[in-house]
DNA sequence: ATATCACATTAGATATAGTCTAAGTTCTCA
DNA sequence: TGAGAACTTAGACTATATCTAATGTGATAT
């Protein structure tokens, strides 16, 4: 996606595409890594040194709130943060914490009556287990 | 669950059946509510005041080691812990991050390799999504 | 043009959740 | 009964995230 397609996506939503805001954003579409917080602000301010602590935060909670961004809680962990592109399911290592994303697939629905009045944000749900690094036979690197 | 049967779920997994620690089961055990290590440790202390905060997160490190309990992140709170009964999913509330079992049902797998050599754990899996409360037209209460 | 005001950024203080340390206690078993 | 392992504890510490108050920026009206 183009500049130009992220600041309409931007705008599209009320937030003004600041500088600040637009490197966060442009940031998360190029990546497949799930980063936290603080691998967002440093590469943000890697390729030029122009944002806080407060306004990566600031700004992930904008662009989480808009919908562009959905943040992934990890127990014990940072908060990882992943573009909504393609609708997609997670997959998150029990072991070394790392996301990743699952295709889209239909998922059944659960028993009827049992999910009564709730609304399923697209279905989207949150597989565990162990990633190919850290199942048995895997090479088995911490994250 | 009786006090016997808590207490030999502890000791088969190489746990001693401190009070404390048998304390922090019993109360995961009796309530469906999901609660945070701070709601943990306050009833704990509430029936009879003798366990730190330090033992409380011992304990409950020490259970979810022991796949006695499931520890569930949310976005932003606290941790929730969750005894380990019958198999079942979670689904939690976008808006007031409460927790609630879904009954267990199978779920189809990812498409054939997207998770080549990865183990899911059991493919117990989260929903998202509002809550019956918090969906347009519930009561909305804040958790 | 420029005044105004809402939106955005910032450094640093603060809050919250959870872990670590070092000392003491209790259990187990030889 | 003594030794070592497992456990508990208070409080210090760390990590993650939010808040505050001051400053900066951009859109709009006049």
């Amino acid at each position: 996606m183009d500049a130009e397609a992220i600041k309409r996506s931007l705008e599209d939503t009320g937030l003004r595409c600041t500088p600040q805001r637009y490197a966060v954003m442009a940031f998360l579409m190029e990546t497949d890594q799930h980063p936290t917080s603080a691998e967002i602000f440093e590469a943000v301010n890697r390729v030029d040194p122009r944002s806080s602590r407060a306004t990566t935060y600031n700004n992930l909670r904008d662009l989480v709130q808009a919908g562009l961004v959905r943040e992934v809680a990890i127990e014990g962990r940072a908060a990882r943060f992943d573009a909504k592109g393609m609708r997609h399911h997670h997959f998150i290592c029990d072991r070394c914490g790392n996301v990743e994303d699952i295709d889209w697939y239909d998922l059944p629905s659960p028993a009827p009556g049992s999910l009564d009045k709730r609304i399923l944000r697209e279905s989207e749900v949150i597989f565990r287990g162990l990633c190919a690094k850290c199942a048995p036979g895997g090479a088995s690197r911490q994250a």
